[in-house]
DNA sequence: GCCAACGTTGGC
DNA sequence: GCCAACGTTGGC
């Protein structure tokens, strides 16, 4: 069964673009057990919303997908997975719009403090998300 | 740039 | 194993 996910990334780090203009990259680094047990649990073709931290608005900028599943670092304590494009957003679905959306409560990036650069997404905000992001 | 929230480190 | 100090994240 296929899963989804969320992942941060800081826009002027590496952003949506950047994904868009490699294909794919090697989402590496996470330095954090909770995240680094949520990639762990990744499989491919799990799809993931591209998150922009930082900035004026937060916001999820587009949808990637899990391209290779997990593997170790190489320090075997923490693992990696490499991630695909799949689609920027017409309308990228701001931070506050989110919180703002009763149909998206709960969702872990709304929660106060909620600092895990990865998390899970349940199927039916993934859905809403989409078609959010995707309508002009 | 500020600061609250959170995770990690390290002395005891 | 506790907890204070410290570093980092991330919204504002």
């Amino acid at each position: 069964m296929a899963n989804y996910w969320l992942i941060k990334s800081e826009a002027d780090c590496y952003s949506i673009d950047d994904l868009k203009k490699d294909k794919s990259t090697s989402w590496a680094g996470v330095r954090n057990y909770q995240a680094r047990n949520f990639i762990r649990s990744m499989a491919k073709g799990d799809l993931v919303l591209y998150y922009h931290s930082g900035g004026t608005a937060p916001h999820v900028a587009g949808i990637a997908k899990v391209v290779k599943a997990p593997y170790a670092e190489k320090d075997p304590l923490w693992s990696a997975a490499d991630v695909g494009f799949v689609e920027k957003f017409k309308t990228p679905l701001t931070l506050a719009q989110i919180k703002h959306d009763p149909k998206l409560s709960g969702m872990m990036v709304t929660q106060q403090g909620s600092r895990l650069s990865v998390q899970p997404v349940s199927k039916a905000h993934f859905e809403i998300i989409r078609k959010l992001g995707t309508i002009s």
